[in-house]
DNA sequence: CCTAAATGTTTGTATATGCAATTCTGTCCG
DNA sequence: CGGACAGAATTGCATATACAAACATTTAGG
């Protein structure tokens, strides 16, 4: 079995989940800093949680799970964490089904609560990332989005 | 108090942290499926642990800490994971002192069985990305480091 | 109608992560 | 020497995440 060379091994540098899991923990980090700063007692994760439900028609789990890439078991655990803060709530549809979810009264207040909260730490990581990036990243999530999360992805 | 409208409340799809959380996911998951169906037994967060001890030299653990901007405590988790399947080991310096980390002899071989399945993972993942993002995510790892991870950080 | 397949949700188990508090260790000073 | 201090590592607790398996529910077919 011959050795590989130095060279030759794996050079974490330039592993590119390596590097997007590092810009996550800065930026996961800086928004939450943020926003405990503040007093909101949320994370950033939740508010994006809220965010995007509050923003869908009637979502079941399954669809938030798709709108965001989160596994059904994670999105399970997450809006319990959400129930129990008494932030969303789950509605049966009429002619039964799933039911759908959907933010509480407290919920809708506490996004309004946020919003200057996020906007400081959005502002803050956008000059920290400067315009290129962030457009990039824009357009990288777009894109990830196409590929992996639609209904049929293209894979 | 005023409510808000709809426009002005946080759009899940505008939030930065969000874009980039679920990268994240859609990115680690897609590593760790190649890593998994090629029968290797750790993560795509270990291989890279594994690789950055591998490179720096004789690092302790909060120089590994600021290396990729992880928490001394989620480290120190990390690093017991690696320990127990024998991947990565602890050397006591000659003159005393916290001691270092350093590859076992099965780490190094494990590393070098992990290297082409890496090398698939990458190479879908840069596909899927195209040439532009993937330079845009390494100018934006570059930049953090600097800014984030830098001993003095330029905040 | 009643079962079987499909769809949706939860639960068991494990990793990855961070904050706060604690423990460990090594150094420096009186 | 012996404590006080500083730096490094660990531990307690909580969130975010995924895979597999179990559970629930809805819908089709006979």
């Amino acid at each position: 079995m011959e050795e590989l060379t130095n060279f030759q091994r794996i050079d974490a540098r330039g592993c590119l989940a390596g590097k997007l899991r590092m810009i996550n923990r800065i930026v996961t980090n800086s928004y939450n800093k943020v926003l405990r700063d503040h007093g909101i007692e949320v994370t950033v994760a939740q508010l994006n949680l809220l965010a995007t439900i509050s923003k869908m028609d009637k979502p079941r789990q399954v669809d938030v799970c798709m709108e965001l890439g989160i596994e059904k078991s994670t999105l399970s655990r997450d809006l319990e964490r959400l129930r129990v803060q008494n932030l969303v709530t789950r509605k049966a549809h009429p002619e039964g089904g799933p039911g759908y979810l959907i933010l509480t009264e407290r919920g809708l207040e506490y996004m309004d609560l946020m919003l200057p909260v996020w906007q400081k730490a959005q502002n803050e990581m956008k000059m920290a990332m400067g315009l290129e990036a962030v457009e990039a990243v824009n357009k990288l999530a777009a894109l990830m989005k196409i590929k992996y999360l639609s209904p049929n992805p293209v894979m």
